[in-house]
DNA sequence: AACTTATCCAACCGCCGCTAC
DNA sequence: AGTAGCGGCGGTTGGATAAGT
């Protein structure tokens, strides 16, 4: 293991502890239960294996599914991916996507840009000159290799990834929430999407502004993505 | 049976944001 | 304003175990 493991005397001295005092306090936890670890090692124990309702075991198709989903949407914010996983915990979503899903899903995105670039040409972004005005836009916005390259001519947009969007099939694409800026969207319903992702996209908000927490607490992907 | 390699997962580490002083 | 202490989070490590040779 990663360090010194658990013994089930320490366990049960911990489990009373909080048992006795209640969560929270974790600097103070160590010392109560006479324990000889600190303070995050005590919350850690306590939320990924002691904590009531922990469910154990492998993970079910419709606990992947959505963590297929919400990886999608959040990215590596396992604490708020776990909240939605009755009886997960981060830890464990996390060893799951680094152990399974994340090997599982570069092999299919390899797979899928074969696919998509088997049968077609790639072109590539051509030395131009640009002009003062369009120089001024670039340097107010992102760097294109970073966000995706516009290939106004073709009206064609290549992302990071390398993968190619038409905007104007975007409706069929398998990413509908997908903007022009290369911004990764998702599969959820466009009445949730559009009030957060449109500011995000016309810059009158910063991502940082965002709180993601805020955007899912009366969000019930259970519900959400099986409709 | 012995050894090597791959996989899993519990635990640790360092960083971050918040709060109190 | 600066700083110390805290809870919380994500990334990483490394021992145990399974699978392969």
């Amino acid at each position: 293991m990663g360090g010194v493991a658990w013994t089930e005397e320490e366990d049960y001295l911990l489990k009373k502890c909080i048992q006795q005092y209640g969560e929270g306090k974790w600097h103070r936890i160590p010392l109560l239960a006479g324990l000889n670890r600190c303070r995050k090692s005590c919350r850690l124990r306590w939320l990924n294996y002691l904590r009531p309702n922990i469910k154990r075991g492998n993970f079910t198709d419709e606990e992947v599914e959505m963590i297929v989903k919400l990886h999608k949407l959040l990215g590596n914010r396992w604490s708020l991916i776990a909240g939605r996983l009755p009886g997960r915990t981060a830890n464990d979503v996390k060893n799951y996507w680094n152990c399974h899903l994340s090997k599982k899903l570069n092999a299919q995105e390899a797979e899928d840009h074969r696919e998509l670039t088997k049968d077609v040409q790639v072109i590539r972004p051509q030395p131009r000159n640009i002009g003062s005005s369009s120089m001024k836009r670039m340097s107010q916005s992102e760097s294109p290799t970073d966000q995706g390259v516009q290939q106004e001519n073709i009206g064609v947009t290549f992302d990071a990834g390398g993968q190619s969007h038409n905007p104007e099939s975007q409706q069929e694409s398998m990413y509908p929430g997908l903007n022009q800026q290369g911004m990764v969207g998702c599969e959820f319903p466009m009445d949730f999407q559009l009030e957060g992702f449109e500011t995000m996209a016309s810059g009158e908000g910063s991502s940082s502004q965002w709180n993601w927490d805020d955007l899912f607490l009366d969000m019930d992907p259970y519900n959400e993505f099986s409709s």
